[in-house]
DNA sequence: GCGCCTGCCGGGCAAATTGCCCGATTTTTG
DNA sequence: CAAAAATCGGGCAATTTGCCCGGCAGGCGC
């Protein structure tokens, strides 16, 4: 870190990228020398570029943040990985930090925040936005487990189907089980979850980014 | 327009006005005279600068975007609003230019889009990009309409009840109506709008833009 | 006025699903 | 190894769903 600190700029949106290089391009000791637009763009270049700090959004289509920060840090464990994203949301930074960033900041943040994150992060620490702060702190009083820590694979799995729109039978069928035992899972999911109804279901789901966080969308018509 | 337009910005996260401000001040033409940051605000500065063009995200906190352009086309019926967002929604570009916005820029789009749209609606043209172009193209042969076009108004009451995890036994006492005929009307809905599952009614009304589209999200705890 | 259509309200009833119990394996973990 | 947790599935009452029905009110054309 003699220079300037490199950094990988990760988000789908070309139009947005070119706003936050704008603003990072304001700090001297910052320099963005890399641009990826998914998931696995940006695994490409950290290993080509091997940027001191990657800046990246959570939600982009192809294989997402998540992974693409799991992957980085497998292949260099000393990433320091910026998540910057608009996900106001205590699950999603849980996950994040649990992949192995080093920091998350919300796209609500006033625009310092980010600059400040890269910088602390850029000094070892873990940063993390006052939003998110704030929704960490509310999930530990009140105490709602992201989904992962609550549900055992197999549940995780059926509740990732449920989500896909399959039926009890269909999801029976495709695991080979009994559609008596994925209605008996359905319920304990459904009992783990503290939801009542299958429309709870799906809103908690997508508040915990089980659903919502990768690109679920069915793929479109093809013509 | 005899020097340069001058532009309202509407957007949530501070962040990203700054770099569509960056983008847009790259054109003499465009001059960004005003910034808010939710739809109140918005129609507020609308009356008092006047701008040739607002150029705005849908989804804010307090009410959201399609009100604001309700508000704004009602205040002033020659308005130019363009809405920039990262729905790539056929439902929601529907909705937004029933609502008199004059057109529908994606977020993934190039950047120059964005600007090329802004001339456009300055000289009266209706600007869609092309992702929405091709989203509403799709929309029109798989004939999937948008919930308010085929749902009348007590069914789409009841939508929104449902998608606030009300019970059916809740709804019937809210609207003081018996829990069969709200079952009745349930059933009647998913017909409708051709799904078969509660979850997969979520997930449609997700992608109509029914729910999400205005902050729809439950209090958070006041602390 | 008189049909006619559409939206709204709700009864009825068979079929399916849910909610919640249970026990039997197998794997994980201390 | 012993305890705990996870996976699988049976059973059964209670509820819900899916789909039929008829009745009533309001708008619209004639």
């Amino acid at each position: 870190m003699s220079g300037a600190a490199t950094i990988l700029l990760v988000d789908d949106h070309a139009i947005v990228r070119e706003g936050y290089r704008a603003l990072l391009q304001q700090q001297p000791r910052l320099k963005v020398v890399a641009e990826a637009s998914d998931g696995a763009e940006a695994y490409r270049l950290f290993k080509q570029v091997k940027p001191d700090l990657v800046i990246m959004d959570l939600t982009m289509p192809g294989f997402g943040g998540l992974e693409a920060i799991k992957r980085i840090r497998q292949w260099d464990p000393a990433a320091r990985i910026l998540v910057f994203t608009m996900h106001q949301n205590a699950a999603f930074a849980v996950q994040a930090i649990r992949a192995g960033a080093k920091g998350y900041v919300t796209k609500s943040s006033p625009p310092e925040a980010l600059v400040r994150a890269a910088f602390d992060i850029l000094q070892g620490k873990i940063a993390l936005s006052a939003d998110i702060d704030h929704e960490l702190a509310l999930s530990r009083v009140t105490e709602t487990p992201v989904a992962t820590d609550v549900l055992t694979p197999r549940e995780f799995e059926i509740l990732r189907l449920l989500l896909a729109e399959k039926s009890t039978e269909a999801i029976a069928a495709i695991l080979g089980l009994s559609p008596k035992t994925v209605a008996n899972t359905r319920y304990l999911i459904k009992a783990k979850l503290g939801v009542a109804s299958d429309i709870a279901l799906v809103l908690v789901a997508l508040r915990q980014g089980i659903l919502g966080a990768e690109g679920e969308r069915d793929e479109i018509a093809p013509l």
